[in-house]
DNA sequence: AACTATTTATAAGA
DNA sequence: TTCTTATAAATAGTT
């Protein structure tokens, strides 16, 4: 438009082309902002280069966002519907799984056996006992697992008990003959870490110190008084 | 910028400013058709007018939802993000749900029983019996439910049997007076959609019509014909 | 980035 | 709205 015509068609030297595109977008922009301000007008112009680089131009009285926003509105799209729609169908989706899982377990809870017939309710009894079965075992098998560790322990601390004895009895002969101790050692032999209770006091007490009793329940109690 | 060098400020003539909007707007949109052109460049132009008309240009490469990911990407802001992270807060709760009653039913089948303790498999083996006990209550009911129908039928029947006996001995006994019927009527009483099946086999048939049976397992079918 | 010859856009009028 | 046209503005090619 200047020192000569040119054809409307790519610019091929790309140096050209750079700054026809930023000398021309400047005047584009130019001319948006004044006709924002002549005619009262919001404009929203997004420019993306071929090189990628992205320019733009908004009206000062209003955001880009409001723009689009009206822009949907006017002509009833939505841009994001596509997003929007997948989002709402994995919604639906995990809903009705949802819905199948709480019938399932309300079933498993005896509620809602009204629309089962007959052989479903027998279908679904046998699933619960055989599940119930497993339940049962496991259960069994954990207070079997607590009860082996359980006389382990016991083992242990009767077997320290006979240590202890047998030492006792040794200082006891060798008191005899002057030789007394402080008793830390008993502690250090037994590893407890409460040093404050007496050593001869675990085989009186009725009960086991709690720490080797975590985990066991009341049920479990009177197994392990036996 | 002819006939004369105008202010850049607001057309206060009210037509004055729409034919410039109009003459302006068309000017910009040809100057983007030959940037677009001209640099590759894609431009995306939404003009809003002060009467509230939208008109938009759009490079012919590409789309305005195009143009608008592309800025949302480079500016690194999402617009619709109020409707997209109240979805995903909504999706993320019902996956978080979803989970839970999978595992919830899991554990009610006799799956991953592994990371409870006693207690907890206490609580669950005793909340399964008594679901269990529901289901087969249940069970039995509706059994019971049938049964007592089943009663009332073959009680019906048999009554029919018993005014069909007695009805035939009338006319047995008529038929000595020369009296005799096609046996129609036999069936009507009956009230048999199936009007093939012998009147008299149904007290010979070990099991009863297909239509009184329907529903009832075969555990039951030994009960009903005891 | 600045210059400027020339093209293009457009304000005002019809 | 569109056409016309004098003139302002934009800009292609050059420095």
């Amino acid at each position: 438009m200047a020192r000569g015509k040119i054809e409307i068609k790519r610019i091929e030297n790309s140096t050209n082309r750079q700054v026809t595109y930023s000398k021309r977008r400047n005047g584009i922009f130019k001319k948006a902002s004044e006709l924002t301000v002549l005619c009262d007008a919001k404009v929203s112009i997004i420019m993306l280069s071929s090189t990628g680089k992205l320019h733009e131009y908004i009206s000062p009285s209003t955001t880009t966002k409001q723009v689009f926003d009206q822009y949907q509105n006017t002509l009833g799209v939505d841009l994001w519907s596509y997003h929007y729609e997948r989002m709402q169908e994995n919604l639906k989706k995990l809903k009705d799984v949802n819905k199948n899982l709480r019938k399932e377990i309300r079933q498993r809870m005896g509620e809602h056996l009204s629309d089962l017939s007959v052989e479903e309710l027998r279908d679904l009894q046998q699933e619960m006992e055989s599940s119930l079965k497993m339940v049962r075992d496991r259960k069994y098998q954990v207070i079997n697992n607590q009860i082996e560790t359980y006389k382990k322990k016991v083992r242990n601390v009767e077997q320290i008990h006979r240590n202890l004895l047998h030492e006792f009895d040794a200082r006891d002969r060798d008191q005899h003959y002057g030789l007394v101790d402080d008793g830390g050692d008993y502690e250090s032999v037994l590893g407890f870490s409460n040093g404050s209770s007496p050593v001869f006091a675990l085989s009186l007490q009725p009960n086991p110190p709690n720490d080797l009793h975590s985990g066991v329940g009341s049920d479990l109690t009177f197994t392990l008084l036996e």
